[in-house]
DNA sequence: CGTCACATTTACGTGCACGTCAACTTTGCT
DNA sequence: AGCAAAGTTGACGTGCACGTAAATGTGACG
């Protein structure tokens, strides 16, 4: 069995496939959101660098910051972890997602709240579109 | 009825309010995201003011920028509009709801990926907290 | 009337998340 | 072998969202 299930990307073709820049793959590297293998110079994005990718961009729009991500990216990641470091890192998770449940909480009362604006708004626009005569 | 509704708050007192610094609402301000009325040189936050804070902080939470919050206001704000302006905004804030729509759906999927990987390490940590005889 | 706490303007500084440009290597193709 | 395309490492620049310091104003109180 060769390890060729674990097709690799180059940083262009993870930039077409992510829309995003270099840069912010390498900046990524840097913050050691992601670990590419090194053939020679160039970067190859393996299957689980992608799966991480996704994740960052999901926790970016999620408000979250890379730091903060970093910590999440660690749970995903405890095959190699003691379990004192996993303690831890579960502790920080748990707090993500009760801050999570309350975000999303939040976030649905704040969708309703917009569209009853959304309603109200529809309602002045057809008002004002019709010459007020009678009906 | 007095107009004593209208209770202003000093700059101070939002602060403890709302857990901002005198810095950030003056920084909202001079982005428009506030007006509060002066008197003489000093700011008096209405409870419009307070209204558009909450706004504000809650946006800021789900990783809006200013800008785009201040987009959102203008549609709480369409009493002194005229309808193509309102039809503008109304846009916007069709494809904000759309937007947060989406976060949510993915807000929740997370969560629940989340959870799973915490049941998982939680596991992991029952394992290896008892010293297992067994190979 | 002084002063002292709090507010204001002005302006420069900061951390984050990259963008952009320059100056190389490395690789693929002819 | 030669050359352009693509990738790499610095290093500096940028936009956002404020922080922070300095100078000034203002008003309530003993």
């Amino acid at each position: 069995m060769t390890t060729t299930d674990e097709k690799t990307m180059t940083i262009r073709e993870m930039c077409d496939a992510y829309d995003v820049t270099p840069r912010t793959l390498r900046f990524y590297e840097a913050k050691e959101l992601l670990q590419p293998i090194r053939q020679g110079t160039k970067r190859l994005f393996t299957k689980r660098d992608r799966a991480r990718l996704k994740l960052i961009l999901r926790g970016k729009r999620f408000g979250f910051s890379l730091e903060e991500i970093r910590q999440l990216l660690a749970l995903y990641d405890l095959g190699d972890s003691q379990a004192t470091q996993i303690r831890a890192t579960y502790d920080v998770a748990q707090k993500h997602l009760a801050g999570m449940i309350v975000q999303r909480d939040e976030l649905t009362a704040a969708i309703d709240e917009l569209r009853e604006q959304l309603s109200w708004a529809d309602r002045m626009l057809a008002d004002m579109s019709h010459p007020e005569a009678a009906e």
